[in-house]
DNA sequence: CTCACTTTAGTGGTCTGACCACACAAAGGA
DNA sequence: TCCTTTGTGTGGTCAGACCACTAAAGTGAG
C-alpha cells in the first residue's frame, strides 16, 4: 500500500473542513507512517478492550519484534502515547519496569491548551468563554451533589487565598485550586479536567496581567469576597445563585485584567 | 555533563492541591528525558511569540545539532508536537519540505478523547453531560451570531439526513456535521473542536449503539424532526427555546440508545 | 537458617551512522 | 522556450551499540 496520494500541495494549515459531501468523495489522506502504524496497533488493542489501565505492554524491543518495525520506530509511538497520557514507562527490572497503560489526561490536556492558546490557535477570549460556560455547568452539577470533603477541599483554598500578605502566585493558585475543587465535586471528571485544563493554560497571561494591575490587592480582595460568596450560595444549594456569582466573577476578573485579552502583539 | 541539575523549569505546576509551605519543598519530580528537554525548547520558542504558526523549524538534523542532542531525541519531540496538531513534516526539498509549525487541534484533541473514553477514563455519561452542557452554549452564541454561511452548512447536513434510505454510518455522520456546524457558527474554535472531538470520540460507540435499535429507522426521523426544530429556532433567533430543543436532542437521543451507556463488559 | 552483599538479566534512555524515498531546484539539452 | 536530467537536502526508517537503572537470583558469611 502507501501507492502515491494526490499532490495536495496547498495544504493550508487553517483548513475548515468545509464540506460539500455531494463530491466524489476522494480519498481522504491515507498516509502511514510506520510510527502511525504502531500508534494505530496500540489503540486498536485499548479500543477493543483487551488493553486497560495498569495492564503492561510488551517491551519496547519485543513490540519492535513482533510488529516487525525497528525500535525507534515504537519508540516515537510510545512517546505519543505518552504525551497524551495513555501510557508511562518506567525503567529498571522486574514487574514495575516497562510501559504500562495509564490515566493521565490532565497534564495532556494542560499542555494541549497551553500550546494551542500560545500559538493562537484559540484566542484568550475563547478560552475564557469556554470556562464560563464549563464551569457554570460543573457549579450546577457540584451544588447539587457536594459532600464535606469537596467542601472542605474548596475552604483550604479559600484558607491560602484569605492569608494576608500571600503572594499573588500563590494567590492565583490557590484561586484555580478553588475553582478545580468546585469542578471536581461536580463528580464530571471530564468536566474537571477540561476545567483545570482551561485554568492551568491560562496561568501564565493571568499571572502577567495581574503584575499590571494598579492595586492588585484591591483586586485580590474583590475576587475573595466574591469566592465567599459563591461558596455560600454552594452551601446554601442555591444552584441558580451560585451559577449567576460563578460566571460573573469570572467576567469580572477578565474585565479587571485589561492586559489579559490585548493581543499579544502589543505587549512587548 | 548530566550533572543533576535541579531543572529550573516551573512547569510541572499541574501538580494538585499542592500547598503546604512550611514543609520541606522537597523536589516534586524534576526528571526529565533528552526528548522533553527539546519539546520544552520548541514550546518555548513558541510560548514566547518566536515561532507562530507556518514558521519553520531548523531540520531534524541541524536542531539535533544545536541542541546538542541525537537525532533521534529530536524526532521523538517533534512526533509529540505532531501529535498534538503542533507541528507538521513534509519530505522532500525546496520551500515546502521540512517541519512546521501547525495548527490542526482538532485531531489531536480528538484522539486524546477518544483513547481516554475507551479507557474508562471518562465515561460516556460524562462525554455526554459535557457535550449537552458545550453544545447549550454553542447554540446560544450561534443563535445570535448565525448568518446565511453557517445556515448553508447546516441545511447542507439536515438535507443529507433527509435523504430516505441514507445509511445509517452516512446520517450519523451528517448528524454530527449538523451540530458541528452549529458550533462553528457560535465563532468559538474552542467550544466548536471540543464539541466535534467530543462527537467524534462517541462516533463508533454511537453506531455500535444505533445498530442495535429496533426501529432505526423510527430513531432516525425523530431525531430529524427535532433537528428541523432546532434548526427553525436558530432561524428564528430564538435562542432559550433552541438552547432548551438541544438539550432535549441530545437526552432523547442519548435515552433511544440504551446500549451507549452501558458498561462495555457487558456488551459481548 | 538468616541476613547482607554481589551478580545477573532485562528494562527504558540515548546515541551513532547509515540508507531510502521523496520533492524541489538548478543545470543541461532539444 | 520547453522538457529532461542531475543534484541536494528533507524527513522516514533501520540496525546496532552502549548506558543507567532496578529487581530478582545467586552467593557468601555469620
Amino acid at each position: 500500500m502507501t501507492s502515491e496520494s494526490v499532490s495536495k500541495d496547498d495544504d493550508t494549515a487553517a483548513g475548515h473542513t468545509v464540506n460539500a459531501p455531494q463530491g466524489p468523495s476522494w480519498k481522504p489522506v491515507a498516509r502511514s507512517s510506520t510510527h502511525e502504524l504502531v500508534i494505530n496497533a496500540i489503540e486498536e488493542q485499548i479500543t477493543s478492550g483487551s488493553l486497560t489501565v495498569g495492564d503492561p505492554l510488551p517491551s519496547e524491543r519485543e513490540l519492535a519484534a513482533k510488529l516487525q518495525v525497528s525500535r525507534a520506530a515504537v519508540r516515537e509511538a510510545l512517546r505519543v502515547m505518552e504525551s497524551l497520557g495513555v501510557v508511562v514507562s518506567n525503567v529498571g527490572s522486574g514487574k514495575s519496569a516497562g510501559t504500562f497503560i495509564a490515566s493521565m489526561p490532565k497534564e495532556a490536556l494542560t499542555r494541549f491548551l497551553r500550546l494551542h492558546v500560545a500559538l493562537a490557535n484559540f484566542s484568550i477570549e475563547e478560552a475564557i468563554e469556554t470556562r464560563i460556560q464549563l464551569e457554570r455547568s460543573s457549579t450546577a452539577l457540584a451544588t447539587g451533589r457536594v459532600h464535606d470533603d469537596a467542601l472542605a477541599g474548596m475552604n483550604a483554598s479559600l484558607a491560602i487565598m484569605d492569608t494576608p500578605g500571600v503572594s499573588l502566585e500563590t494567590f492565583n493558585d490557590a484561586d484555580t485550586a478553588f475553582h478545580v475543587a468546585i469542578a471536581h465535586a461536580s463528580e464530571n471528571q471530564l468536566l474537571s479536567d477540561l476545567t483545570e485544563a482551561i485554568r492551568g493554560s491560562l496561568r501564565r497571561p493571568i499571572l502577567d496581567a495581574f503584575h499590571e494591575v494598579d492595586d492588585p490587592r484591591a483586586l485580590m480582595a474583590q475576587l475573595q469576597e466574591e469566592h465567599h460568596a459563591i461558596m455560600q450560595a454552594i452551601v446554601d444549594r442555591d444552584t441558580d445563585h451560585a451559577v449567576q456569582l460563578t460566571e460573573d466573577h469570572i467576567r469580572s476578573a477578565t474585565a479587571a485584567l485589561p492586559r489579559l485579552t490585548q493581543s499579544r502583539q502589543e505587549r512587548g
